[in-house]
DNA sequence: GCTCTTATTGCAACCAGTTGCAGTTGCATC
DNA sequence: GATGCAACTGCAACTGGTTGCAATAAGAGC
């Protein structure tokens, strides 16, 4: 693998950023560090840090991708349709989760990459209430 | 709602499909019925027949989008990131993984939204034998 | 320090999907 | 059957993301 100034300025936006970033905020930084970004290359070099272990990617609730430093520790996303809120599920809560999947059929679930998307427990109880 | 030749084609199309359908599919067979059609017109159909409650979309493993009738009872998808393999799983497993949600903070889960990518339980034992 | 190989870049074209707008047309009303 | 209006369509432009290809440049070997 070789060390370009456009890797290095990509590493150093994701190394600078907490949680997650979408593709266009990660150009987006990448545009203030170096004016002359270009999307492919980004999205380039995203695939080989990938394929390095060191990012991870996801995909919101309207299926546009995410990305994340991969030491975060295994956690999963929520959207509420309804409110519009967002949640992660902590490393316990997640390791219960995939429990659930993995007594079904053994299936082994990424829970990092998808969101969830469904109802929060206030929305879900006004819906009830309402109905 | 006005009853439009196109928004025919959109509905006739997806009656006589079974199973999930993604945009580009879906086109394509409007398409044959009616050289006419236009994504757009398309895409608008299904948001107008998906508030109407007659489809669901999903998001597939790559976060492509899917349509799929809204009959069909509850089930998620499963996406197997080493082998490529895909499942539904059925109602009654739906429920129980639905409930591991709903145990940890009230969520309710719309597994059908999104599928969730993972390792089956044949490529996870793999995976360890060879680790 | 120079050469050579090949990974990487930049570009342009493309795919999937969305949006704003001007023009059309379904259909309710008369 | 004619009229009016707003829902709908078609188009063109745009966003997010991918891909093929020719040109560039990293860095290994000398």
């Amino acid at each position: 693998m070789r060390w370009t100034p456009q890797r290095r300025t990509v590493v150093d936006v994701l190394a600078s950023a907490s949680g997650h970033l979408t593709g266009p905020e990660l150009i987006e930084r990448c545009r203030t560090a170096d004016p002359t970004t270009i999307p492919s290359t980004v999205y380039r070099t995203l695939d080989v840090l990938e394929e390095l272990g060191l990012v991870r990617h996801g995909h919101a609730a309207d299926g546009h991708e995410e990305f994340h430093v991969a030491q975060e520790p295994e956690h999963g996303h929520l959207y509420c349709a309804s409110c519009g809120g967002r949640w992660e599920v902590g490393s316990a809560q997640a390791q219960a989760i995939m429990a659930a999947f993995r007594g079904i059929d053994g299936f082994e679930p990424d829970l990092s990459h998808m969101t969830i998307v469904g109802r929060c427990a206030d929305c879900a109880d006004r819906l009830r209430a309402g109905a």
